[in-house]
DNA sequence: ACAATATTGCTACTCATTTTCAAGAACTTT
DNA sequence: AAAGTTCTTGAAAATGAGTAGCAATATTGT
């Protein structure tokens, strides 16, 4: 659930010099809208628009994404291969991270605190001021093992490993 | 450190169907050589094989990151804008986690087990198969903040800290 | 409403990465 | 060890996500 308001999001586009345009709003508004879970590309955001018979062009999806990501009202993800993918940033108790099929990309978020801990520590003790923190789970799925990926898995390389932990 | 001799590699890939080649041990050996805390693009490590006097196309350096990624030898980092990098992928009690500086890429490593436990359990709770798990913890130096980040930075503009350093 | 300037929508462009394909090299089988 | 098979390489061309340039347009502050 975003807190930005039409009122609030003029309030911190001006404070930066910037301007609320309808592209603007409306793409706001798409990723308010989404159900939880989901996350668009660039191409798949315009594609939403399209839909819904918004005339704003590609260039101005790229250039809006890139915005609302440096303004911190949403999240940059990189959720599969050779494109980025956007959330709407939601803070605790909200936040969460990403497991993700390398293989078909499927996608299956959690929460959990503790990564919000170790991100604020390792951040005051570098001295540096945090802006997100993204805990991304590379797996294959059940699916894609029995679609052959095991045949590109080496012997030494297994989940198993890690069952040796302290 | 890495566990990999001549030997386990070639038996590795061979147990594939793929094949030794001279390239790929030279590039397995830079990564093997490479300092603690150095992560290498494709074009970088084309450029440290072209100081060596090593004559590998840019087509294999590439072909051969993907590939070793792949087998579960180099692990992909998400660390800059634009481009991947590559690491050797070490187990526990080497594996670790990223801090990085959006605005200049500097990049500094941490470790922490919890984070793997995490990544365990949420990988078992939905049945899949875990490769790999990367916490990167997206910062921007104090040096920027005091620029105006984000909004007041010229395009060019890089953190001064990291430019003293070796 | 006006002036100042930020934004849009084109189009052209960049550049990391992939593909294509013929020549050469590594395993496998005689 | 030579021959056969298949994989890999290098060079060049292609791909494709994302960016930059620019004239027209919209938003903001006065
Ligand atoms: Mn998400
Ligand atoms: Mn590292
Ligand atoms: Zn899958
Ligand atoms: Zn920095």
């Amino acid at each position: 659930m975003s807190t930005y308001t039409s009122g609030s999001f003029k309030a911190e586009l001006n404070e930066k010099g910037w301007r609320l345009t309808p592209q603007r709003q409306t793409i706001l508004q798409v990723f308010q809208d989404l159900p939880e879970g989901k996350h668009l590309s660039a191409e798949e955001l315009y594609s939403v628009l399209q839909g819904q018979g918004e005339k704003i062009s590609l260039s101005t999806v790229y250039r809006t994404l890139k915005l609302m990501a440096r303004m911190g009202i949403l999240r940059e993800l990189e959720l599969a291969e050779g494109h980025k993918h956007y959330e709407i940033n939601q803070p605790y108790p909200n936040h969460h991270h990403h497991l993700v099929c390398i293989q078909c990309n499927k996608t299956i978020e959690f929460k959990d605190n503790s990564i919000l801990k170790v991100g604020l520590k390792q951040t005051e003790k570098a001295g540096l001021h945090l802006l997100d923190c993204q805990l991304t789970i590379h797996t294959v799925c059940p699916e894609a093992l029995r679609q052959g990926w095991p045949s590109l898995l080496p012997s030494n390389w297994s989940c198993l490993r890690w069952h040796s932990l302290p």
